[in-house]
Parts: C-alpha cells; structure tokens; sequence
DNA sequence: AACTGTGAAGTTTTTCACAGCC
DNA sequence: GGCTGTGAAAAACTTCACAGTT
C-alpha cells in the first residue's frame, strides 16, 4: 500500500484521514460548527490522543480551548487528501454491481465523478446504464490517457479481474478499486485496494457464538 | 472490532485468515496442491516470516521442508473462522446496491447464504429481486430471532443506517456489515464492519500525482 | 476550564535469523 | 536444500500525561 519507501507520514494514518472527513461532514450535517478529537474520538471509535497526533502531522488545525472548526478542518483535509478537484473514474464491467456503481449518487460530493462504464460483452456495449453509454474495451486505452484518468473501478468477475487491470495499467491507471475476490499483481507505483464482502464476514464469523 | 479484550489471537492477524483463504482456494483453482508462505507472502503482498507466524498462533498446519498441503491448511482455516458451516445474511435495502448483493453468487461456497430481502419502501415490499420477495421491515425482529440469524448486510441510505442499525440490534444480529458511508453505533457485543468505496479512493488519492 | 500538540513511555506488530525437520 | 515454527530484536503504532494556549 505504501507506494513510497520514504515516506514521511505513516500510510495507515493517511487511511483514517477519509473517516475523519466522512465524520466530520456528518457533524456539520447535523449543524455542529465546532468539535473536539473527544467527541469526534466518540463517533470513530478511535481515542482522541491519536485524533490529535493524525491531525498533528500536517500542522495546528485545532485551537486550545476550543477544538477544531469544522469548515475549517474539512477543507485541510481535503486539501492533503487532493480532493480539492474532481477525480474521473472508469469503471470496467457493467454487470449487476457495475450498474448499481453507476447508479450511485454518492460519489460527486466526495470527490469523485464516475466518467465511463467499460464491458467487454458486445450485448451490453452501446446499451445505456444510467448516463452512461456502455464502451468496448477496445476503447479503454485511447479514452483513459487522453482524458488522463488515473483511477478505476474493477467490477469484473474474478476470473477476468487480472486481465482487465493489466489492460488498466498499460492504460496509465495509477489506482485501482478491485471488487473482485482475487489478488491483482500490478507494477510498482499502482496502488491497488480491494472490496471484498466476504472477507469482511469471515473475519466477523470468528468471533461469533457456535450456535 | 475486538471484541473481547482478554484475546489470545490479535485481531489484526483473524483480518489476515480470509485473505490467506482467498488466495489458498484460488492456488487450488490452478492445480497447485502445495504450496509455501514465501509463494502465498508473494502473491499477497505480505512477508513470508508473518504468514508462518501467523499461521503458528492456530498450530503446526505446515510441514518443513515441503510448506502447506493446501487441502489441509483450508479446512484448518475454515475451522479457525468457523466456516464449517453456512451463515445466514440477511440484506436490508432493495435499493440498486441490495439488488446487486441479492443476485451475486459469490457468497455460498465461502461460508454464506443470503437469506432474506428487507425493504423499508411499500413498493418494494412483495416484489420479486432474484431469488427473494422482498419482505418488510415489521417482519424484520420475527423472522431473525426465529432463525437465529446472526449477519447482516445495512444497504440503505445513510439517513437510515441508525435506525436500521438499531432495529438489527433488537432483533439480536451479532455483525453488521454496514455500506453506508456513516458510522454507526452499536452495543458492546455487536461488531461492525465498514464497505465505503470512497473511502478507499480518497486513501489513494494522497499518493496521485496532482495532474 | 477546556482543549490542542507533542515528547516520552508503553504496547503491538513485524521482521530477523536460525534450530530443527523433511 | 528447502522450508517451518519461533524466540529475540527491531520497527511501528498508540497512549500517556502535561506544558502551553485560548
């Protein structure tokens, strides 16, 4: 995960900074202007003394005696986050789980706008899913570096899942969203991370009752 | 997520297992019958000195000088995850995201099966999605409490995960995997598991170039 | 009085390196 | 020769606790 060796500030610090960000836009959902790593420590889960050494990294963006501004400190993060612009993202495999990605309004606001919908089955190119026409593959490469898209979602059955993402990278992809339950080898400097359900139940089953 | 606090096996090595099943089944898919922590370590991205050791915490399932029979150290795992069994799910939300859930066919041969399809929405109630009629949410607590179900999938809007959440609770659900991008908050003795795409994205932007 | 930012201490996790076995 | 299992060492990560600021 961690593309760089030197890497000043550790990766699994960057990987709680999107959940600070998603609670802190709740907060202010519920008209709170102001908070404390106390109370967002609270919603997290997480103590507060690491709240404040996570923040710390990237400067004061708390007041003592007071917390943190929450307009305020939404915009550092985004800011160290890049998402301070729009990211396009592909996505390959136009299937049940392709569609409903497409489908999901979720993204924009967040950072992300999902720009094109792949699929390799000619029954589904050309067909219409969402706002989005369905392109072949052969397309993939040409679309992607001219338009300097550097994330993909993967949403291709597993045995595909490889093929597709040394297609992504040949097509300058820099990060890939795998969905599909199998282990992508890919170059140093693409970054891959994977959604899988199942190994989120596996690992929950452990610690539940016989029954 | 640990949830006991005298816990002889850290919780960070029970997050490894279905990982090292993954790759393990997909091994056997190829016809590989044997194989070595170094050959797993490598197609996950993880030292060969963590698998051994993580392994060793559950016994000696290796042999030296051959490396795993991967027949054997599956089912070892499978035990140690209690996957020696079908675990029930039930879904809530019929919505683009419960559909996709509903007619994936991934779950079975790892240890689940989708049993039931809830939905808050009048519409969807009684209406056909793959193999389920959807069913509502007044038959929410009956139906699981009567079948000792113990897993849940929250596909709802994030406006409604509490309150699903908490009905859930009631209706005495163990682990909730949750898809909607808010924290919830549950019970000592309830885990939960997060799925939230942008989260994973926005971890990965702070290493994309700026472009 | 409340809260941040941070060195220092404590804990957890990972890696090393090698004895022992096949 | 190749590989596991494992104490010991190293590294990474989290928590403590408090000086300093509002």
């Amino acid at each position: 995960m961690p593309p760089k060796i030197e890497n000043r500030i550790p990766d699994i610090v960057i990987g709680r900074l999107p959940l600070y960000l998603r609670a802190l836009t709740r907060l202010k959902q519920e008209g709170i202007e102001v908070t404390s790593s106390h109370e967002l420590g609270q919603r997290l889960g997480i103590s507060s003394a690491q709240i404040r050494k996570d923040l710390s990294h990237f400067g004061g963006f708390g007041k003592q005696g007071t917390g943190y501004q929450i307009d305020f400190l939404v915009d550092k993060l985004q800011n160290v986050l890049k998402l301070d612009r729009h990211w396009k993202i592909a996505v390959i495999g136009a299937g049940n789980l392709g569609s409903a990605i497409s489908h999901y309004r979720g993204f924009s606001d967040r950072g992300f706008e999902i720009s094109w919908l792949f699929d390799a089955d000619p029954d589904k190119v050309g067909t219409q899913v969402d706002r989005f026409v369905v392109r072949p593959l052969s397309e993939l490469k040409d679309t992607l570096t001219k338009n300097h898209c550097q994330i993909a979602m993967v949403a291709v059955p597993a045995q595909h899942a490889q093929t597709v993402a040394n297609m992504l990278v040949e097509a300058g992809i820099k990060a890939i969203l795998n969905y599909a339950p199998i282990n992508l080898t890919v170059p140093e400097g693409v970054m891959v991370q994977y959604i899988d359900p199942v190994v989120h139940m596996q690992h929950m089953t452990y610690y539940l009752e016989d029954k």
